[in-house]
DNA sequence: TTGCTCCTCACGTCACGTGAGGTGGC
DNA sequence: TTGCTCCTCACGTCACGTGAGGTGGC
């Protein structure tokens, strides 16, 4: 018994077309009748079958040929004992199987990554916002990992804050430390305040600026955090718990 | 500041085609000297950035032009207080980018399933008969789903062994939960090949035949044992036990 | 002037899909 | 005879890659 095209891509589950083009590339090779037209039978079934599940592990056509023809070849001289090659190659330590396995692996920690991406930006309250976010963090992950591989091979001194900056960081660190209110620390933060002036050179929409730039660091992609964090030597806990008590300071003294 | 092609395609980590292919799909657009030659500056760079990231969450060039052009016109239109329609059709509950998920969602999940065989056919002690195995299982696992959707649809009596083998093979389980040794379930052995010789219709190589079909159950695919398992109203592992003290009792007449 | 970079076609790849124009089978 | 199925080109899609043949910049 056999089957005509259609019947037998119905039964099989795939198009006319899969199945010309597995027969233009030689993956199929169905009779015809007198007039041309192409007769399917089980014996082609198993043969699409396999090209399938072969598929369904991600290998290309070209590979799964040359897999089904050393499989026909191995049925054909299995009685002289010998051992198709082809298929040895592919699997063993070195093999091909194992390469494909590791491209594999590498697709799905990639499509796990957008599937965090997408979920965080459907999530969000505002996705078009977050859709931004999403894209000025990824640059900003992007620069990171360079940096790094730069840093390993081009050794220079690291990203610091001025001394005197970072002196003060430290101490207005160790002051919330000692007390969370922040009592402790205003007068450190008017000597932030100061240090911030004399930055800016004593002009004044400089100075609005800076500030402003640290208020908005709630958007900022979470590498920029790490960058700055680093400048002070903390991490981005702790450079954030000062930032907020600086800014909580800077309205108080706006307000008076 | 401005780069030269190639010096920008390092700079962001893509190669001088991809580049190329972007500009002309109208998803870049940078400047040109008078000789015709592409001038890439800075904003350029948080463009090409922004479509790097967009497709690493798996969209299309077109979806993304669309992302984008909708992102310019935004810009342009930002003061108006217009909202832009795109996005937002893209979002939401059924929005574009949820069926995209779904997508991602789809092709992980048939990942997931490669990686496990591909894991299952290396650890093999034998690759090649493992890969056949699994082109095998595939098989059955899509005619077992297939199976189950017409059955759905179009209702019929379930597959069953003859009455009295059925029968029997129940006398034989039940004496195998009171004597796992298998001794009070020797004569009804005898009855089970005898049914055998009855349903070889006395033909020696029929009924060699069919022994050997069950001798090699364990190569059988898994939906194949769960089919014949079913037959019996058993559970495969129930159905396995019953057969192997079969094949004990089958080899004990053989060697009298 | 000499390399090196850049340019634009045009065609290739991969796994099919689309559609035209024509013929065979029941 | 009338639909319906089947056939074979040939070209399209998607995201680039390859290579030819030619020109500009330092």
């Amino acid at each position: 018994m056999s089957y005509a095209v259609r019947a037998f891509a119905e039964l099989a589950g795939v198009t006319v077309k899969t199945l010309h083009h597995y027969e233009r590339h030689g993956l199929l090779a169905p009779k015809r009748s007198r007039a041309g037209y192409r007769r399917y039978t089980v014996r082609d079934l198993g043969q699409l079958e396999a090209i399938i599940a072969l598929k369904s592990l991600g290998l290309s056509l070209r590979q799964i040929a040359a897999l089904v023809d050393d499989r026909a070849r191995d049925a054909r001289v299995k009685a002289s004992g010998l051992r198709s090659r082809a298929i040895k190659e592919s699997f063993g330590p070195a093999g091909a199987l194992r390469a494909h396995r590791e491209q594999l692996l590498q697709k799905r920690r990639r499509l796990d990554e957008a599937l965090a991406a997408l979920n965080a930006v459907e999530r969000d309250g505002d996705p078009a916002s977050a859709l931004r976010r999403f894209v000025a963090n990824a640059s900003w992950t992007k620069w990171e990992a360079k940096r790094k591989t730069m840093a390993s091979t081009v050794p220079r001194a690291p990203d610091r804050a001025s001394a005197s900056r970072l002196a003060l960081f430290r101490e207005i660190d160790a002051a919330l430390d000692r007390d969370p209110s922040g009592q402790a620390a205003r007068p450190l933060a008017a000597r932030w305040d100061a240090l911030l002036e004399t930055e800016a050179c004593g002009d004044r929409a400089t100075k609005a600026a800076l500030q402003n730039a640290w208020a908005n660091r709630r958007i900022w992609p979470d590498g920029v955090r790490r960058y700055v964090a680093s400048l002070y030597d903390a991490q981005p806990d702790a450079w954030e718990r000062v930032a907020a008590f600086l800014d909580a300071a800077a309205t108080r003294t706006a307000a008076r």
